[in-house]
DNA sequence: GTGAAAGCGCTAACAT
DNA sequence: ATGTTAGCGCTTTCAC
C-alpha cells in the first residue's frame, strides 16, 4: 500500500450538482458557459465546482456530442526537425481551438499508415491532418474517402479531387535555386533527388531543370536518383564523382532534393577534401539546425513549416464546420538562404551572403 | 453537396447484435474473446461483423470500463532525434499492449508540462510517461503525485520516491570519456554544460572530473556553464577561447555534455580553422545522425533509446496493473562511441589558429 | 450459454 | 431559469 497511491474517484458532474443544489443539467450549462443561468446559481455552481476540484470529462463529453473534439494527425516519421515541427505546431493550433490532437507515425510505412487511419476513424476524430509516405494516391487517402473522413493532406502531395491539400512550392523554390546558381555562373549541376514520392520530388527536379534550361540552355544537369538509406545513397555518390573525377568533370554545384542527400553529399566532399564553396557549391532542399551552425553554414530552401500547419488546420476546421466547396491545393512558397556553401565556380574565397544565426 | 462526404453512421453493437439475432451483451463477449459462446453464435456475430464492417469504439468502451487504455507522453520537445525516437518507440510499445499513446509537448515549459498533465488526468489516462522539463522535482511531478496518478519519470531524472525513473547512465558514460581522453593523453579539456537541468548535467560533470582526476592528478579540467539557446552559447565559447588563444593556452579537448553544445562547439572550431582531431578533440554527450555523416566523424555518446523506452514501458505497466513496491530507478548504460574527431594532442599540425580553413 | 438491466459521465430536448 | 428524461456505445453483473 505504501508506494501504490489509491486512485480516488473523481468528483462527477452529480457530486457537483448536488453540493450546489441544482441539477446536473445546470452545472453542464454553467460549464459550457451559457449565460441563461441565475448569477446566484451559477456562483454556487462556480464555488463547489472550485470546492471538490471538479473538471469536465472530455470523453464522456465528447461521446455525447455529436463530434469528437479530437483530430488526428499522421506523419511518416517524427524524428526529424521538420515533422517534429509540425506535430508541435498542429498540436498548438488544435489546442487554441480546444481540440486535442492524437499523433501517430506511420514509420514511412503505407500499411501502417491506413491502419493508424482506421485506428483514428474508430476514435472519431473531428478531422485528420495526414502527410502521406508517398503522396496523395496512396491508400490512406483512399481508405479517407471510403469512410467519409474529413482531413487534409499536407507535404508530400500537389492536389487531390476529394481533400484539400497544403504543401511547400517546391517548383518555384528549385525555380529559384536554378536562378541562382546559373546567376553565379554554374553550368555544370548535379541534382540528387529520391525515386519515390514521385509528384512533389518530381516537382522540385522539374522546376529546377526548365528554369535552368532557359536562362542557361548549354547548362548540363546530371541527375543522381537515390534511395532513402543513406547507405546506397552514399554509394551512389561515391560512385558518380569517381566518374567524374577520372573523366576530369565534375560538377561545380549540387542541388540536392533532399535532406538526407544534403548530408551525404556534405559527407563525401569531405571525405574528398573538396571544400565549399571553393572547390563546389551545395544547396539543399530542406533545411537543419546543423547545417546552419556548421561551417561553411549550408544553403537551404527553407520549407514555410508555420504557413503549412497554420493553413492545413485553418482548412480543416472549415471542412469540419461544415465548409463546402471544392478542394483547395495550396502552395506555400518557400524561403532560400543562400549560405556560404555557394559560389560562383572556379572563383577563389567566396563570401555567400547566408545568415548565420 | 458535392464535395462534402455523408459522414454515415458507423454500424453500433445493437446493429451487430440485431444483424446476428442475438443480444449486445452477446457480441460484447466474442468481441472480447470470451470462449464460453456457443461456436454457432459467435460465427454469426462473426459474419454480421465481417458485414456491416463493425468496428468496437474504443472510446465508448473505455468509458464502460475502469481504466481507460491510454497512456499519456509528456516530452520538452519533439524537433530532436532523440525525443522523436523515443515517442516513436514509445508509441510502438503502447500499441502492443493494445493502448493508445497521447503524446504531447511540453516545449521546455514546467508551467505547460502541468497543463498537459492536468489534462492528461481530465482524459483518465491509465498512467504517464514524464520526461520532465528540468528534473524529477518539478510541479509536473507533484502534480502527479497529488493526484493519484500512475506514471514513470525518464530522460532528465536520477530517482524518486514516488515515481519509478528511468535513465541514461550520464556518469558511468561520462567517466569512460573521461578514461578514453586521458588514455589518448590529453592533459587539458574543456567541459561544455548546461546551467539548468541540475542533477542529470551534474552526474556528468561529476562523472567526468572524478575519473579522469584519478587517472591524471595533474589535469586541468575548465568548465563553461551554458544556456540552453544557441547564440549565447555561441558567444560564451568564442569568449573562452579567445582568452584561451591570447594566453597561448588552449584545451586540446572539448567534452560537451548536450547536444547543441557540440554543434556550437564544432562550429566555432571550424570558423577558427581548427580541424579536428589534429587540433583539437571533440567528443559530445547525445548522438545525431549527423555528426556520424560529416567529416570527419564526431565521437558521442549515445544514449539506449530503445532500453529506456522498453524498460519505462514496462515499468509503466506494471503499476498500471497493480504492482506495488517501492519505485525503482534504472540507469541504462550508454555507448560511447570513438569516432574520428577523436586523437591525441600534438599529434599533428597544430596551427596557431586564427585562420580559416 | 445468453440476455435484460444498469450504468460510465456527460449533454440536449423538452417540459415546466 | 431549471429540472426531467433520454440517450451516446459500450461492458458487466446477475438472473435465467
Amino acid at each position: 500500500m505504501a508506494h501504490r497511491q489509491a486512485q480516488q474517484r473523481r468528483p462527477s458532474i452529480h457530486d457537483v450538482a448536488s453540493r450546489a443544489g441544482v441539477s446536473a443539467a445546470t452545472v453542464s450549462k454553467v460549464m459550457a458557459g451559457v449565460t441563461t443561468v441565475k448569477p446566484e446559481n451559477a456562483q454556487r455552481v462556480f464555488d463547489a465546482v472550485e470546492l471538490l476540484g471538479y473538471r469536465v470529462d472530455p470523453l464522456a463529453s465528447d461521446m455525447r456530442r455529436a463530434k469528437r473534439r479530437i483530430i488526428g494527425a499522421i506523419m511518416p516519421e517524427f524524428e526529424s526537425e521538420f515533422f517534429g515541427q509540425m506535430v508541435t505546431q498542429l498540436e498548438s493550433l488544435a489546442e487554441q481551438r480546444g481540440y486535442t490532437l492524437v499523433a501517430a507515425s506511420s514509420r514511412e510505412s503505407e500499411a501502417r499508415e491506413t491502419e493508424i487511419l482506421a485506428r483514428m476513424h474508430d476514435w472519431r476524430v473531428a478531422g485528420v491532418v495526414l502527410a502521406p509516405v508517398r503522396n496523395e494516391h496512396g491508400p490512406a487517402a483512399a481508405f479517407m474517402k471510403a469512410n467519409g473522413m474529413t482531413g487534409v493532406l499536407i507535404d508530400r502531395v500537389l492536389s487531390d479531387d476529394a481533400f484539400d491539400t497544403v504543401s511547400a512550392d517546391s517548383a518555384a523554390a528549385s525555380a529559384e535555386v536554378a536562378r541562382e546558381l546559373i546567376g553565379k555562373g554554374h553550368r555544370h549541376i548535379l541534382v540528387v533527388g529520391l525515386g519515390e514520392q514521385a509528384a512533389t520530388v518530381r516537382a522540385r527536379l522539374d522546376g529546377f531543370r526548365s528554369t535552368a534550361l532557359k536562362l542557361a540552355p548549354d547548362v548540363r544537369i546530371d541527375v543522381v536518383l537515390a534511395e532513402t538509406d543513406v547507405e546506397p545513397l552514399r554509394a551512389q555518390l561515391r560512385d558518380y564523382f569517381g566518374q567524374g573525377a577520372n573523366g576530369g568533370e565534375r560538377p561545380t554545384a549540387v542541388y540536392s532534393l533532399f535532406l538526407k542527400g544534403t548530408l551525404v553529399a556534405l559527407s563525401e566532399f569531405r571525405r574528398r577534401g573538396w571544400h565549399c564553396p571553393n572547390d563546389i557549391s551545395l544547396v539543399g532542399f530542406d533545411d537543419a539546425e546543423w547545417m546552419q551552425v556548421t561551417w561553411p553554414a549550408i544553403a537551404a530552401v527553407v520549407q514555410p513549416m508555420r504557413q503549412i500547419a497554420g493553413h492545413a488546420m485553418e482548412a480543416l476546421f472549415a471542412r469540419i464546420e461544415g465548409g463546402e466547396g471544392p478542394p483547395i491545393a495550396r502552395l506555400e512558397p518557400c524561403k532560400v538562404l543562400m549560405r556560404e556553401s555557394v559560389g560562383s565556380p572556379g572563383n577563389g574565397p567566396h563570401s555567400g551572403g547566408g545568415d548565420r544565426q
